[in-house]
DNA sequence: CTTGTAATTGCACGTTTATGCACGTATTGT
DNA sequence: ACAATACGTGCATAAACGTGCAATTACAAG
């Protein structure tokens, strides 16, 4: 067995059962449990699991689990979570969409500002919980869970009675071509709909979504209202969306803050 | 098994019964009372968990990912979360309330049972994101923060597409006399619903909700078909719900582990 | 074909970690 | 106040660890 297609298969038996033992491996395959030590600790140098006394785990799921759930969410991010916040006036009726920059609105939204939100995520309505002054609205539907919103034809159903003034739209890939594109073709047409429900349509979109498309065209960009980008955004892209009509709002810039560990 | 995957064992438990024993854990993974205790000392260290005399409890309010925001859930609370999860056959549809009681269901459920879940809370819905065996149906209506349940027309007219085996329905009283009843109107109105889209209705009843009444009537006792109560439930009431005709289902003791602090 | 080099593997060695037991102390319930 | 239980510490043993080294193999250059 070669080497490179032992370490392969460590990983592989890693993702099966959830751990490995280095002597039971090791005398699985007839080796000595140096070498498989030693695989072990390339992996972890690599990054590719978490080397354990006794054998090797996989890499944090915990840690991973919570960047992913509360959201380390990136500068980028929260700033135009910020400024789309500040777009929102009292008394108005906004969808807010699922994923993690939409989510950051709710960061910025004050405490005591009347609203009603509509949402088809229960992760923006669990966050909404504490703003007693906003009334919430939640759509229905299948949970999708990669991005954690309703889908599906209870969805369309249930937005059908609601005629909002603004839906601030999360997006995966925003191309001057491509247009508004996504991973999922049912949170497409939920996406397109929620569209159809609000007179205007604002798109979230941060840094790493510029300038790339998903395989799930949600709409055309003129199809939207505006675009909130981040203050590093190139010239030529805000140029590229102010040419195609839409209202361009640049997030303020923030001072830099880094995060040694990890 | 290796120690630091007994140590993730340790803290999931943790969150799953909301408290650790230590030497029935012990006993049970056959190691030594030693062992586990310098494990929950170590974790304690770390700040993962409360280290209690005989076990361990989870950290503090705060930190409990899924009991947050009402506190840790009561023993009470999480037997009767845990007896309902056992109540749950693989493949069947179930509907599950809001409320703290309701939720601790979805800390007992087998990771990879395949299910359907019905749902008007998304904190429920939230919940059950990590459990990809399941599906879950999220009802939407307007938000009722009180027990974060998702109430209205829109409630109604969504699940009156779902006919599922089981609902599961949290409960703020229940009395002989006065049957289930809870504390708002619309919510009482969308247990009822919920309670005809279900074949059975199995009442989750902690403790503090025996022989008392909230102001508004979901249903008369005799509308459900069954009730979980907690171990210590006097001979009493359990005599009275059998004589209504309610199958009941007692919840297994647990010894009790105190947190000094606070 | 031969030789040299790098990679791989197993072994020996001293070090670190994990575990269980013994013992004295602290906490709890009666 | 007393008995039972849980606790922490120190210690001994066994397992797992990393490192250095030597033997072997793979492979390319000569």
């Amino acid at each position: 067995m070669l080497t490179q297609e032992r370490k392969t298969y460590l990983l592989d038996l890693l993702n099966r059962e959830g751990r490995i033992e280095a002597k039971t491996i090791a005398s699985a395959l007839g080796l000595s449990d140096d070498t498989i030590r030693r695989d072990l600790r390339e992996l972890a140098a690599a990054g590719k699991l978490q080397r354990v006394h006794g054998g090797a785990l996989p890499r944090s799921p915990a840690d991973a689990d919570l960047i992913k759930r509360h959201g380390i969410a990136s500068q980028s991010k929260n700033e135009i979570g910020k400024t789309a916040a500040g777009l929102i006036k009292p008394n108005q009726v906004v969808i807010i969409d699922g994923g993690t920059t939409a989510l950051q609105i709710i960061n910025h939204l004050p405490k005591d500002q009347k609203n009603t939100i509509v949402t088809h995520s229960p992760t923006v309505a669990v966050a909404l919980g504490p703003y007693e002054s906003i009334t919430v609205i939640m759509i229905g539907g299948i949970l999708f869970r990669h991005s954690m919103v309703n889908v599906g034809a209870a969805s369309l159903d249930a937005m059908s009675h609601i005629y909002a003034d603004t839906y601030f739209m999360g997006i995966t890939g925003v191309d001057i071509d491509a247009g508004l594109t996504t991973g999922d073709l049912e949170e497409a047409h939920v996406k397109k709909a929620l569209s159809l429900r609000a007179a205007d349509t604002i798109v979230l979109a941060s840094m790493e979504k510029l300038n790339t498309a998903s395989p799930y065209m949600v709409m055309p960009l003129v199809s939207a209202s505006g675009i909130v980008l981040d203050s590093s955004t190139s010239k030529t892209f805000t140029n590229q969306m102010r040419r195609v009509g839409l209202d361009v709002y640049i997030s303020s810039k923030e001072p830099k803050l880094e995060n040694k560990n990890q």
